[in-house]
DNA sequence: ACGGGGTGTAACAAATTGTCACGCTTGGGC
DNA sequence: GCCCAAGCGTGACAATTTGTTACACCCCGT
């Protein structure tokens, strides 16, 4: 089910448009305050987000700016609201990077239309070159391209080295990837002796994820022939 | 043409070898002292490295450690020379990483089916996805995925993004790569107002790679538009 | 128990990439 | 022609990512 954030001071408005979405078959998230909004952002995953262009303290305008300086939210489409329906802000909104814009009034249909049109447009592919389809293995979600890996629906931050070694090993959950094979794929090129660089990645990514949703370790070392990450409920 | 370095002290025997290869359709060149050898293998592309394991000064292990860890050396291959034929000292070179060994004395023609077979193997791409064949445009050409980058023979440093950005103007060149294009191609999304990380990248570039031989630049920006390659010859 | 290779990870270093600021260029309107 | 504003170029600095080194630990066969 796609994510929704809302990010608007009004209260009510908000209500309303969870109420309408969600009867729609999209799930909501509501921040009132834009510390909330971004943090909120940085937390979760997100399919979408929906911003008001007037916000106590700080203009959306500066919300969106930093919105797009999080990590993971490479391709996250973003979509203005207005209180005022006038066309320079339109303008700005879009120049600041926004993906649409929709000034109030407006109505719970034609907010909906823009969603789906939004959600279709980044679903295809339109900003990327793969369609990306997120992978799952037990609580863990990759979403190859953007950067974005969430755990238990917590995002972790990561890097493109850390998420190709993560895509690999998931590639047979349960099942040993060779060390020899991690190498060519993730690092390019064949293993070195003394090499250890595969090892501080596992270890990385292994501090980033913590542990499985049942304590058990995630990724584990098979000596002298490469690393598995085991699937929810096996044991070491 | 193949390019074969070859680390020896024994400058005769350099004299024979480079006498036998270039008959043989290789192009070859020499370092009689390790630093000598280091410093021709960061300056120039080759297409593999002939090392003898014993070197006035350093041991020939630990050049061929410095050499594995000069930039755009990635999956270069080494065949390592030993004047001893013990069996401990091809099991340490292969361990130190060398990716086939012959003892001394050997036979010109086991030498070159050697160095054929390794050439062969990594053309083929054993150790890396794509078979990578090298572009080249003007005295520019690129080797994608060893991060390598010659022009007129002399060896770039170049890193990842910026070697993907080269690639992508050179997909078209003389005609001009759209600002929108090169963000989704070389960024991995749309690029957001105010976002210069383009500019910079090409800056960045321009200055390692200096003026075209003819004095010209080498890429121009279209205002509003993107940047283009130039062919040689062509003007601004 | 002992030794040795294999693995885990902290701490540090280097390289890459991103940000910001300021100056120059260019092209269009007046 | 002159001025302005948007675009571009690039130095300087900051943040992030990646690589290196060193040392602790651990598993396993002897």
């Amino acid at each position: 089910m796609q994510r929704i954030l809302i990010i608007d001071d009004d209260v009510e408005l908000c209500g309303l448009l969870t109420e309408y979405l969600e009867e729609a078959g999209l799930s909501c998230g509501c921040a009132h305050r834009p510390e909330q909004g971004l943090a909120l952002a940085a937390e979760q995953a997100w399919d979408m987000v929906l911003l008001d262009v007037m916000l106590p303290g700080q203009s959306g305008l500066e919300v969106l700016h930093r919105l797009r300086q999080l990590p993971g939210t490479a391709g996250l489409p973003v979509l203005m609201l207005s209180a005022r329906g006038e066309e320079s802000d339109k303008v700005v909104g879009l120049e600041m990077g926004a993906d649409d814009y929709l000034a109030k009034p407006f109505s719970a249909r034609e907010l909906l239309a823009r969603i789906r049109a939004l959600l279709r447009r980044v679903a295809t592919g339109a900003g990327q070159s793969a369609p990306q389809i997120p992978v799952q293995v037990g609580d863990l979600r990759l979403r190859p391209g953007s950067l974005q890996v969430t755990v238990a629906e917590k995002n972790i931050e990561i890097s493109a080295v850390e998420l190709r070694l993560l895509e690999t090993l998931i590639e047979t959950p349960g099942a040993v990837a060779g060390r020899d094979h991690l190498y060519r794929t993730v690092l390019g090129h064949a293993s070195h002796p003394f090499d250890r660089r595969l090892d501080m990645l596992v270890s990385r990514i292994r501090k980033k994820l913590g542990p499985r949703e049942d304590g058990g370790e995630r990724i584990k070392a098979v000596r002298g022939e490469g690393y598995v990450y085991l699937l929810p409920g096996a044991s070491l």
